[in-house]
DNA sequence: TTGAAAGCGGTACCAC
DNA sequence: GTGGTACCGCTTTCAA
């Protein structure tokens, strides 16, 4: 009457101790409650009432260990509580759990260091795939994943050398598009505030500023500053700027970061400047004037990755493919304001 | 020369095959990879050449299995995307990352079905805690859970009957501190906009604003509406009873999507009506006037929770515990303006 | 210091 | 239809 698993300890009842129970064999449990076919009626029905009595559940840790899969992915990112990241995480998750895949998620903190031991981990785990907003753009992942074999997509930004599907924004064009919008409206002396030239997305979208700058004839722009930004620094520059004899009419940010360092700038300087904001937020419409920006679509983008990664999963051998997600410019007021002192 | 598994398939080196390698038994290489003492140097240093050859890494999930543990801990939202939770799981991934553990995060969008799903698999994988933000208020959760005798945490709302640790926060004094701040503002006619009263966290604010209005000695109230809410909604709502006889001067938001709809209502009613937002936001300062919040802390919460569930895991017996964690008022501008017309 | 063998909880393969 | 048994990759136990 004692199953085998049972003497005093509190551990779970294995197909064993259901066998035992039901008389008959662990194959026969295990036909029982995968659903395969080939187990007379009363059989399975006396199994399953076995199973229901003592609340077995099949270990799937020992499952897909003989299967030599695990069903689960992970997502490796800088920060979970960023927006940006916690919009990717939940496409992924979404991806995942259609594919009844489970999510692993870490953050690697933007520390190179750490993120290699989080992989390490993950790999350990043999977790079936991996997407990862890499930390630093040399392949310091690799050490383990490129001779892993687990297929990875990185996202967000590229790794040098590494030949790997890639999901990136189109930060060229997003920029492009807020420089057009303001020059559109009659600005000409446009500054920009990037975030730490250490992101290769910062540098990307300084670059296509000062091409877009160049493309459409303005006055060379010398107005470029990297940060990390403060509502300080921002300030400080900014009134310097509208200050000159060729003042400054309008900013473009490079991320979220700086654009809320600007708009607090602004405030402070009680300059009704034009701005445009890189990275869509959370009540941009509510703020006086309402903020244009440049829309990253965040959860498209973790989705565009997920999918990806699953078409590996799934066999796809063809070559590593990059993908750049188009952004897309949201028109709000800030961008059609005249420089110059608040009213 | 070629190692047990390398036939022809890309299967990954185990501990066999470099024991095989390196002439020792498999034994030998657990112990040199768990750096166990009692290992010859050189038969050590033999075996992790042989290990650094062929790329070996130890399968974590054929260990753990052994073990009966998985160093595995889940959290299950409602939606990763809110900010809320994402910060909730960013504390989560934080606590379980320094004590050596993954973290799996799930979505449960809310729906008690999918809940139980989810956490079936995340039993089925053994994992070894689990935290929570139930779906349902009734212990959907427990049909396995229950009785499978994993560790569960429930954060921000409770479940009836299980007798589980859960964190909540102080809803009630959230809501309180926020009337007191209005009425100290002299404001007396307050109105209360709620989110669904399916939700326990909206109808514990709802029945503090009513409390605290009775404890005040203030009119009361019937200005109370329950979500879900449009902007629509509040706007004909907030319309009419500043039309009354006895207009409201000032609202209360049930939380943060409720916030987002109130704060649109006012502005399409170029009123400047006063008002306190339940949950704060970025960039709530720079709503003109800066939106005075209730703040609770994702962050504080998860991590609480987090420890609450790995001191469980490390066999803390006690009864079950709900912690209520505090709320504070921020204090921005919006609470103190008069009601009426934006001048 | 080292190793053989059993076992963690399932699945795969093949016989009956 | 049903059962036996090897085996997934590692740890544990105990013997040499």
């Amino acid at each position: 009457m004692t199953a085998l698993s049972d003497q005093r300890t509190a551990t779970r009842p294995t197909m064993a101790d259901v066998a035992a129970e039901a008389h008959v064999s662990v194959k026969t449990v295990s036909r029982v409650v995968n659903h395969e076919p080939g187990v007379r009626p009363d059989t399975a029905e006396r199994v399953r009432a076995v199973i229901e009595r003592l609340g077995f559940r099949r270990h799937d840790g020992a499952r897909l260990m003989r299967q030599g899969r695990t069903f689960t992915i992970a997502l490796v990112v800088e920060d979970l509580a960023n927006p940006f990241y916690s919009q990717v995480s939940a496409a992924v998750e979404r991806e995942a759990r259609i594919r009844q895949h489970q999510l692993i998620t870490a953050s690697a903190e933007g520390s190179p260091t750490r993120e290699r031991a989080v992989l390490e981990a993950l790999i350990a785990r043999r977790v079936d795939g991996i997407v990862v907003v890499p930390a630093g753009e040399t392949p310091s992942a690799d050490p383990g994943v490129e001779a892993s074999g687990i297929p990875i997509v990185y996202m967000d930004r590229p790794v040098r050398g590494a030949h790997k599907d890639t999901v990136l924004s189109d930060n060229q064009g997003g920029v492009r598009s807020a420089v057009e919008h303001l020059v559109a409206h009659g600005h000409r002396q446009i500054a920009f505030f990037g975030d730490d030239p250490g992101f290769w997305t910062a540098r990307q979208r300084r670059e296509s500023f000062i091409a877009t700058h160049g493309a459409l004839g303005l006055p060379g722009s010398t107005r470029v500053s990297m940060g990390p930004h403060s509502t300080t620094t921002v300030r400080d520059l900014l009134a310097q700027w509208t200050r000159d004899p060729d003042p400054t009419t309008a900013i473009i940010t490079g991320n979220n970061r700086v654009t809320l360092a600007a708009l607090l700038a602004i405030r402070d300087l009680r300059t009704s400047i034009a701005m445009v904001g890189y990275d869509d937020f959370e009540l941009a419409e509510l703020i006086d004037p309402p903020v244009t920006v440049v829309h990253q679509d965040p959860a498209a983008m973790g989705q565009k990755a997920a999918q990806q990664l699953f078409s590996r999963l799934l066999g796809d051998e063809s070559p590593p493919q990059t993908v750049v997600m188009p952004t897309r410019l949201i028109v709000r007021a800030s961008g059609t304001r005249r420089g110059g002192p608040t009213r």
